[in-house]
DNA sequence: ATCGTTGAATTGTTCAACACTTGACATCGT
DNA sequence: ACGATGTCAAGTGTTGAACAATTCAACGAT
């Protein structure tokens, strides 16, 4: 749906000029690390090159750019002559990734002097989406738009660079939290403890709203420790793998 | 600075399985990383890949992976087609990593509740190396030290992703620091800021080191942003490029 | 059972080729 | 002169095949 004005020099060149122009093996790196985030691809799965490039079509060469680009980003992990495999977390990584979400989240929040009402409004798209995919029982889905949701309080810091550093960090967490156990417990608790989060946040209520937070991660990194420690929560003791 | 996994056994590896065990790709990425970083690439050199490969002796895919590697640190800046460049730091650039240089020393500080002796030791190297390096008008090296010395106070978060986001950043600063003018000003002003600041930081008195730390820290991005305006900031007025 | 040895499989690296894009230069029409 | 268009060399993106180096497991000798 190119929209084209009677213009001049225009806007029409943008199109392909940043889509169709990605390199293939940034391509192939896209997508490896959704398979990876959305659980198709579970840590500890090794990758081999040659059955993989013949499967995406492209060449060994051009795999290995890619296998580059997931390793530097921590979700693939390079042994020399021993090949790739998906990353697994660690108690420690988690620890680690969770101490890093409440230093910069929390940062973010109190940083909120102003609130430009496109983050507000991209916070309630990922509030919805979550809603929207606990009730279509899609899991990976809804795993997304939670750290998405998180993943928008940094915008407050008004830093690029750490909003990429946070998102693959992120990125990290969601590839180990997808593969717990679909019904680990309530997801739709989360809902109401984001909407507030959300509420205190528009109102500029920063101070309540980063004790909430604060809160919410606590909760939240002991609830995937202690499933990671194999004890489920409260449900069944399905046994995966 | 490439940091090496596991390093307790061997003391006489170093010549081949140290080298060695790492592949070519790393290793040139590494003594690109080295030339940007003394400033022997200055910001702005473009690198073809085939004349590039052939100096070091390596083929252009091993080059091309090298490449990769150095612009996802934000060190090479690759355009499709036009090839890589040395990035160039914007003045905004320069802003954003003081904005983090303040949020995480400062917090990397007041979170030093107990100091291991190792760090400070590291700590006092960077200082004594800093103060040669001026004497010995070697600017580059001075550069490295200064900033090693800063890095160093991330340690404190014990985090190992926060330590490795940081050195990135602090690389992409530091190529831009090492090619202001080497007689900028006085460089050996920094040594009395940086002494105190280690000894409140190791009497513990966090509060007053922070306070020292976020002054310098303030003092040295006006110093620099100066420089890049075009004006030194008292002597001469060379014209780089 | 322990320790080398062998050998297949896989990764690391090179090489040569081709496709595609870019930027500069030459050409053309006006 | 001037701008639009065409041409072309240079450089990157990608491929496929080859070889070297290394791992791992099976095997056999002691």
């Amino acid at each position: 749906m190119t929209r084209v004005r009677s213009n001049p020099p225009g806007p029409f060149l943008m199109e392909r000029s940043q889509i169709h122009r990605v390199s293939i093996a940034d391509q192939v790196a896209s997508i490896l690390r959704q398979r990876i985030l959305n659980g198709e691809l579970r840590p500890g799965t090794s990758l081999q090159e040659v059955p993989l490039a013949a499967s995406l079509g492209v060449s060994r060469n051009t795999m290995r750019e890619a296998t580059r680009i997931l390793s530097l980003e921590n979700l693939l992990k390079r042994s020399i002559h021993r090949g790739v495999a998906v990353s697994q977390l660690s108690l420690k990584d988690v620890q680690e990734i969770y101490h890093l979400r409440r230093m910069l989240e929390i940062a973010g929040i109190l940083a909120a002097k102003e609130r430009p009402s496109e983050v507000l409004s991209e916070l309630r798209t990922a509030l919805e989406g979550y809603a929207r995919a606990v009730r279509e029982r899609d899991w990976p889905r809804a795993v997304g738009f939670d750290l998405q949701f998180h993943s928008l309080l940094i915008r407050f810091h008004h830093n690029r660079r750490l909003e990429s550093f946070y998102q693959r960090v992120i990125g990290e967490l969601r590839m180990g939290m997808v593969l717990v156990d679909r019904g680990h417990d309530h997801p739709s608790a989360l809902i109401p403890v984001h909407r507030k989060i959300y509420q205190l946040l528009a109102a500029g209520n920063l101070k309540s709203c980063a004790a909430v937070l604060e809160q919410h991660l606590d909760d939240s990194e002991s609830r995937l420790i202690r499933v990671m420690n194999g004890q489920p929560p409260k449900r069944r003791t399905k046994r995966t793998v």
